[in-house]
DNA sequence: TCAAAAGTGTTGAGACTACACCCATGT
DNA sequence: ACATGGGTGTAGTCTCAACACTTTTGA
């Protein structure tokens, strides 16, 4: 009964699908750009204190122009025949050669002169590792691969009233630091709100050797990494399968950004992991237990 | 000093981009979809009782293969020189005749087969509109457009333990009215966890006369407006200027699908209104007061 | 007079903050 | 012994749900 219907020219769907010509008029390419953070142990000077951790990005650096020899996100070109989910694990997988690890698409970047070669449209995907599970480490053979410490800090604020609203104007300055390379950029957040609209901006104030318009997607993947700590348990991606407790606050503190006390942290994840039977040793003080990841009844959260 | 660096053909970044050919592989065409909700006053039967009110979304007649026939989303092509939100704003001022109005990127749809044309990759985006300020209502002079009542109902849920995880599904029927017309379908939500990995799927179940894939972005958009709305003030979007508290709280529950308790409510949102001296009048009632809403001290939210 | 809605007060449960305090270890 | 981190207890604050109750209007 359905599809038989006939539109103007008294064409069925089949024979117009038959027949439909795409035409050539120009189409933008379409990238993913990913967004592989992991955590890594610092070690420490002080033999008794535990080691320090980091957050870490993936970056590559750039063997062509344009942005030859700075930093990019790795990424590629989406295919004709590949879905955009499928063209990210497939750019993960080859960065990272693991298959089965979280990641969640953040937004779609699509501004016309992002790329200078062409009308280029990219969805930024962000993707958790737990160091641990990575076997083979980018940086090790190549150089052109490397994990980045990430720092995230607010260095001004204005905040300009206006009838009806205001104008919020956040600098937001991101330095990736690895080895002796040390690449620093800033991006303004603008938010203007006029009654019970807000609109959000994003721009590159100082671009510091990061490729294209990466640097603002690094700033939008770390804010929704911070959000979505707080509400979901993606955190535990980052976790080996057992951790202490003060690891795990670590991890949190680290993405945060900021210092959390001990003991009201450990009632609030309390329901989240399981005890296990192992404890560390050796640390020149208490050892402390070992957990892991326990699910809570499930939930079913986007 | 910069741009100075050559690649492996001894070109500059400036010699490059003169030389650069885009090659003539196939690209993917991108479209954006646009959903449009508003909130509309039903009229009751008893005098004294307030008029309901329902969530609708704007949807548009197609009168052109393929899902000829069926309604769609209002979309349209990104065209070579304009930016995805520029084409978003286009669609969406096209549509209403509004300009500054809330909007949103949800979430860009990727998989090879979403239209039968060819291969396309759209971005959803969400937008508010506060219905009084609608002047030309779609729907009044073309059959083309109109307002569609939004009904979601979970109608089954299942949930599957595996070993280190568990696979849950929910069906969710939408059902979408106007008038004598009524397009009902059903989306599945599938969430596999296994340990700390959770990837959630989305797939079209019942697609009741509702165009490509855009009953799942029509189920992706009201999740999202409900849980934008639980954290966030974009409720008043939908809400006229001045408004009492009733009304707002029968937003509230309709965007929520559930009811809340007229005490906690007006608790809770008492520093995001202002009271004006205005009332209601004529109501069969007790007047109320009306308010509006107030900004609270700058957040600078995303 | 009375249905319907507007609006306020009270109580108790649970979550989070801040701080104090004791425990266990390896050097 | 002692620095360092592991781990627990308690008191105060805040939010929110639940329920009871009073007030005000127009037909």
């Amino acid at each position: 009964m359905p599809k038989s219907i006939t539109d103007r020219q008294g064409l069925t769907e089949g024979q117009f699908l038959e027949s439909y010509d795409p035409g050539s008029y120009e189409r933008p390419s379409v990238t993913v750009d990913m967004l592989i953070f992991t955590v890594m142990n610092r070690e420490q000077d002080n033999y008794r204190k535990l080691p320090d951790k980091s957050l870490q990005l993936l970056l590559i650096k750039r063997g062509e122009h344009p942005c030859l020899g700075q930093w990019a996100l790795p990424g590629g070109f989406v295919s004709i025949n590949e879905s955009l989910e499928d063209a990210a694990r497939r750019e993960l997988f080859s960065e990272t050669n693991i298959d089965n690890i979280y990641m969640e698409q953040l937004f779609t970047w699509g501004a016309v002169e992002r790329d200078p070669r062409m009308r280029v449209i990219s969805s930024s995907y962000m993707a958790l590792v737990d160091r641990s599970s990575l076997r083979v480490q980018a940086g090790d053979d190549a150089d052109d691969a490397a994990w980045f410490d990430v720092a995230y800090e607010v260095v001004e604020e204005k905040h300009i009233p206006l009838e009806q609203g205001y104008e919020a104007e956040r600098l937001i300055r991101i330095t990736l630091r690895h080895g002796e390379i040390s690449l620093s950029g800033v991006v303004s957040l603008k938010e203007t709100v006029q009654g019970p609209v807000r609109k959000l901006t994003r721009e590159i104030i100082e671009r510091g050797e990061i490729a294209f318009d990466h640097l603002i997607m690094i700033q939008y993947a770390i804010e929704r990494l911070r959000g979505k700590v707080e509400y979901t348990d993606i955190i535990f991606n980052l976790m080996p399968s057992l951790f202490t407790l003060s690891e795990l606050q670590r991890v949190y503190e680290i993405i945060l950004g900021k210092e959390l006390l001990a003991a009201a942290f450990r009632r609030k994840i309390a329901d989240k992991v399981a005890e296990t039977d192992e404890s560390t040793r050796d640390a020149g003080h208490r050892p402390s237990k070992l957990y892991r990841y326990k699910l809570l009844p499930h939930q079913l959260h986007s």
